[in-house]
DNA sequence: TTAGGGTTAG
């Protein structure tokens, strides 16, 4: 083109940044700076979404970030940060690189914010684990003095919000709402209602919700699916899914994403080895990484380590952090220190920023009693600076939401907390209950170790969940790590003699504790 | 003739 004029260049950066082409995109731009045709509002918003999609894999995240950054400066430098779609843009490229305090500014120094500023501030905390500051935002933002009005895509957000939080007084709360809105027919409203009722610990009012819907799209049908799958219900996961197919539905990938997954926490295999074999086969879907990590924590917590790696040898793509993962968690269950280190070798290569990895092979040394190989492992986590994400639970208690670290002087009632723990544990002593004390924890004497575990922070929420509700009352509990060992014992041990329901809804699953026993039947 | 936020997974 002879005359390339802003709307030009503009439509140019669009079309590669909707075609994924991040790269090309800011390209453009630099040749659009350097030609002297000038810029306008369209621009910007184009330009923030080519960053949003730069490669990651070969540029770097904080390239990435840095190239945003500029952009940024370049509105500023304009004058166009008081447009509420730049500014919204700006937010939301913050939001998605995990910047939340830049995005969190952006918002804060918008002259003019409307629902979709709003909506996105809300999405960007929710999307980066501040879900309890979401909600917080949606109600200042219901404020009537602000006379917004929230619509279906706000609250898909708060909805998972209250999902992230497995806070089921919060999360009913927010169904009325939606209720009153008339906000309940739209798709993902009640897809996400679904898949928040589940991951509160309520399957039957998820099956609910489910079975009234007139209308279903596939994200439906995975919501419920994944619900059954992570409450360890694999026979009902399996149902749904032919039911579906019956139906005249075509799973997709996060379909069998969820039904491999129940198998996997159901012990499952034959069953989950047969629907893998079928993805390719019968509906033409090729499994990617995910698929395989499925397959592959479904045969390595089944002890089944040498078909896990067969698999893992035999894969058509090359196994990244997922796939190693998964086998280096199978190791820690079965304390398979050989392939440990194998796995562990290779994600500290592609994955040297995760510090669970570290974790991970540090717990396998200690159960092996190799006391000088944890101690290389701390130091090479040390000496990496990165740092252990620490365990903190949640109890929601009449409709408000309590959070506990391991080591917590914030709330008043810890040291009740801790009295009543060890009145507890005496008793629980008496009925034979032995404190799990074998990882990674090796330069402590019995007494020492048996405190620290004592004091993990769903210990401290069970332990507040009793004092601060009724007898009858179901404990609802959620911890952002996967539930510890002894964590699980103790749980199953209160929940018969104290006679109370205690749910826990850790990072991968939901543990539903009666009677001594727990819904996963010990397999997780 | 161009613009901003949201559904299901591990």
């Amino acid at each position: 083109m002879r005359k390339r004029t802003v709307f030009v260049f503009n439509a140019f950066i669009r079309a590669l940044a909707l075609a994924g082409f991040g790269e090309d995109a800011v390209c453009v731009y630099r040749e659009m700076n350097e030609s002297g045709v000038g810029s306008d509002r369209f621009t910007y918003t184009y330009v923030l979404k080519a960053c949003v999609c730069l490669s990651s894999r070969s540029w770097g995240l904080s390239l990435c970030v840095r190239k945003g950054k500029e952009v940024h400066g370049h509105v500023l430098r304009h004058g166009f940060e008081s447009n509420v779609h730049v500014g919204t843009t700006l937010l939301d490229f913050y939001a998605r690189y995990g910047c939340v305090w830049y995005a969190g500014n952006v918002f804060d120094t918008m002259p003019v914010r409307n629902v979709v500023s709003w909506s996105a501030m809300i999405a960007c905390l929710v999307k980066n684990g501040r879900s309890f500051e979401a909600l917080k935002l949606f109600w200042e933002m219901e404020d009537v003095s602000l006379n917004l009005g929230c619509n279906s895509v706000t609250m898909v957000s708060v909805i998972q919000a209250c999902a992230a939080l497995a806070a089921l007084g919060q999360g009913k709360l927010i169904h009325c709402y939606v209720l009153r809105k008339g906000l309940n027919s739209i798709l993902p409203v009640t897809n996400s209602l679904i898949s928040m009722y589940s991951r509160c610990g309520s399957i039957e009012i998820a099956r609910c919700i489910f079975d009234q819907m007139d209308n279903r799209d596939v994200v439906s049908w995975n919501a419920i699916i994944s619900g059954y799958g992570i409450h360890g219900n694999a026979e009902e996961a399996i149902m749904l899914f032919e039911e579906m197919i019956r139906r005249g539905f075509s799973p997709n990938k996060i379909t069998f994403v969820s039904v491999l997954g129940a198998c996997s926490h159901a012990g499952l295999i034959h069953k989950g080895r047969k629907l893998f074999d079928s993805m390719a086969h019968v509906h033409n879907i090729f499994p990617s990484e995910e698929h395989y990590a499925c397959i592959v924590d479904m045969l390595g917590r089944a002890g089944r380590l040498d078909e896990a790696v067969k698999v893992v040898d035999g894969m058509r793509i090359e196994p990244g952090p997922p796939v190693w993962g998964s086998l280096l968690g199978a190791c820690r269950i079965h304390c398979n220190v050989e392939l440990a280190e194998r796995a562990s070798l290779r994600l500290f290569e592609i994955e040297p920023m995760n510090a669970g990895n570290y974790v991970l092979l540090a717990d396998i040394y200690a159960e092996a009693r190799m006391w000088e190989e944890v101690n290389k492992v701390k130091k090479l986590l040390e000496s990496s600076s990165l740092q252990k994400i620490p365990g903190c639970s949640w109890i929601e208690v009449k409709r408000k939401i309590y959070s506990f670290m391991s080591i917590d002087e914030v709330n008043p009632q810890t040291e009740q907390l801790h009295s009543l723990l060890v009145q507890l544990l005496v008793e629980m002593k008496e009925r034979g209950y032995v404190p799990e004390t074998k990882f990674d924890l090796c330069e402590l004497d019995q007494v020492e170790k048996e405190n620290i575990v004592l004091g993990h922070s769903e210990k401290l929420a069970v332990a507040f969940g009793l004092i601060n509700s009724s007898n009858g009352e179901t404990i609802r509990i959620t911890k952002n790590l996967r539930l510890c060992e002894d964590c699980h014992s103790v749980t199953k041990v209160i929940s018969k003699f104290a006679n109370r329901e205690i749910l826990v809804r850790d990072v991968n699953r939901v543990h539903y504790f009666r009677d001594g026993v727990c819904s996963c039947g010990d397999y997780w």
